[in-house]
RNA sequence: GGCGCCAUCGUCUAGCGGUUAGGACGCCGGCCUCUCAAGCCGGUAACACGGGUUCGAUUCCCGUUGGCGCUACCA
């Protein structure tokens, strides 16, 4: 086991989208390929957004996607807890220190005279406002005998002189002037502390020794480096992961609701589909293979491969991508995975017998590759019904409602009464030699029976489908198709 | 506005000074075929622009333009 300890630090304002799962992924795999630990924290401190629900249908989706987490909720570990809301005491102390050291001070400038001024500024500037430092050059007496007056204070960072660089994994080398940077508050008047410091903090105590997350952190970067400097600590490894944008061209955000990836679950995408979609989402296979999976992913991703460009989501390959994994179950496999969809619906039962799992993987072989999510198993929901099959009106009115059918369809209730055995061998035997007979094509003969049989025009092979449905249903439904014919 | 990052087909990308600029999705056409999928074959389509450097730039440098991100006592 390798000392490599990763994080991923979601807030619980939102459903898990495919720009948080695609950096789980990036941190599970480097954990997994590194042999090292994948830390998962919640930063849940904003109260007012955070909430329970979200949490938990964070960690069901990062369960669902196969994501496991060596230490967080649910799984505890030894720097726990994993809920920021639930380390409060825990920022005090260091506050203190940084307090002690002169590394931070205290300002007792009111949000409300910081507004003011950020007001004032902006209307006669175009550059953005810096807080001011006024308070910077408060003596340490005169500071503490303010606090002690009872004013109300924040801590700020006193920003040091110079520059902050780093070599990120993947962005190379970043330099920032640390003139860019006001001198930030690390801890509210309420003493609670504030993201980037309760991130230094929670990372440091968690051993945390690579960081990898959104670019959209990068300018947190050089301030969080100043931070662990000041706590005399030695910064981790960054890895900026580029952003992926929506199709309209901006970042993917918690308000986008379809790239939530509890949607695609529901809409009967596979994890290993997602999974596989996101990871090359910015990065490829040195050998340009496309179809990878998990394990396949771990040996073979490098992070330092990774773009910088900003990537589009695209549907389309994803639901390509997921044709390509649910062909690659297999019929046991498929038909575990399509039982849920089919009880939700009630069109099999909580239990079911070995005949009816025989009937249904029966099923789901015929149907075989036209499945492009589990949830279009419903389209052939017509295998499960006794007697009713909907009849759609547009296929009706396109073969049924056609001169000649109404012979065709007898002709065939007649042949098919007779037929010795309903296999697909003997069926397609009867049915193209009934074909000839009339002088027809077999597509001419099929397609009637088909609307007839399913409802539609587009089904899994008829003779197949009639073995499997049996002689007493095709009987049936042909007598009723009947009634539409001519 | 400032700072940072980025720039190859519509999209995801390969490329790491000399290539007919390759692959995948999508789209179009064909094959297969009882329909629909799947599969197979073929086609469409790109180096943002301008300067350099070089014998030679998609590739290196600078600039322009464009895109995205950050710029809170949110995370």
């Amino acid at each position: 086991m390798s000392d490599i300890r990763v994080r991923l630090a979601p807030s619980p304002t939102g459903f898990l989208h495919l720009g948080v799962a695609r950096t789980a992924l990036y941190n599970w795999l480097t954990a997994r390929a590194a042999g090292g630990s994948f830390v998962l924290r919640i930063e849940d401190t904003d109260r007012q957004r955070s909430t329970d629900e979200f949490l938990q249908a964070i960690l069901e989706d990062m369960r669902w996607l196969g994501l496991q987490w060596d230490e967080g909720p649910e799984v505890g570990g030894s720097y726990g807890p994993y809920l920021q809301s639930e380390r409060g005491t825990n920022y005090a102390g260091y506050i203190e220190r940084l307090l002690a050291s002169g590394a931070a001070y205290r300002c007792f400038c009111s949000p409300e005279e910081l507004e003011e001024r950020r007001g004032a500024h902006s209307s006669t500037e175009a550059a953005a406002w810096k807080y001011d430092r006024k308070c910077e050059s408060l003596s340490t007496e005169e500071s503490i005998a303010l606090a002690r007056e009872g004013r109300s204070f924040a801590v700020r960072f006193r920003v040091p002189g110079g520059r902050t660089a780093f070599d990120d994994v993947v962005q190379g080398r970043v330099e920032f002037d640390n003139s860019e940077f006001d001198d930030l508050v690390i801890a509210r008047s309420d003493g609670t502390p504030t993201y980037n410091f309760a991130v230094v903090v929670d990372d440091i105590e968690m051993r945390i020794n690579y960081v990898i997350r959104g670019s959209d952190h990068i300018t947190n970067t050089p301030r969080q480096i100043m931070l662990w400097r000041a706590l005399g600590q030695e910064p981790p490894e960054f890895a900026h992961m580029p952003l992926i944008l929506a199709q309209d061209g901006l970042v993917l955000s918690k308000r986008r609701g379809a790239v939530a990836i509890g949607e695609y679950r529901r809409r009967g995408y596979l994890p290993e589909a997602i999974v596989n979609y996101i990871a090359l989402l910015g990065w490829a296979a040195s050998d340009g293979g496309e179809i990878l999976s998990p394990d396949e992913l771990t040996t073979e991703f490098e992070l330092s491969k990774i773009s910088r460009t900003a990537s589009t989501f695209d549907p389309d390959k994803l639901a390509w991508m997921n044709v390509q994994w649910v062909k690659k179950l297999d019929v046991a496999d498929r038909t575990d995975r399509l039982l849920p969809i089919l009880r939700e619906e009630g069109l099999v039962g909580d239990e079911i017998s070995g005949d009816e799992r025989a009937w249904l993987e029966r099923v789901v072989n015929v149907i075989d590759d036209r499945l492009k999510t589990l949830r279009d198993i419903l389209e052939f929901d017509w295998f499960f019904l006794a007697t009713d099959v909907d009849y759609d009106s547009i296929a009706v009115n396109k073969v049924l409602a056609k001169p000649g059918a109404g012979d065709i369809l007898a002709g065939l209730h007649k042949e098919l009464s007779a037929v010795s055995d309903f296999t697909p061998e003997s069926l397609e035997l009867t049915i193209r030699s009934f074909a000839d007979g009339m002088g027809l094509s077999a597509g001419k003969v099929i397609q009637p029976l088909r609307v007839a049989v399913t409802g539609g025009t587009a089904s899994p092979g008829m003779f197949e489908t009639l073995s499997l449905l049996g002689r007493e249903k095709v009987l049936q439904r042909i007598e009723k198709a009947g009634e539409f014919a001519d």
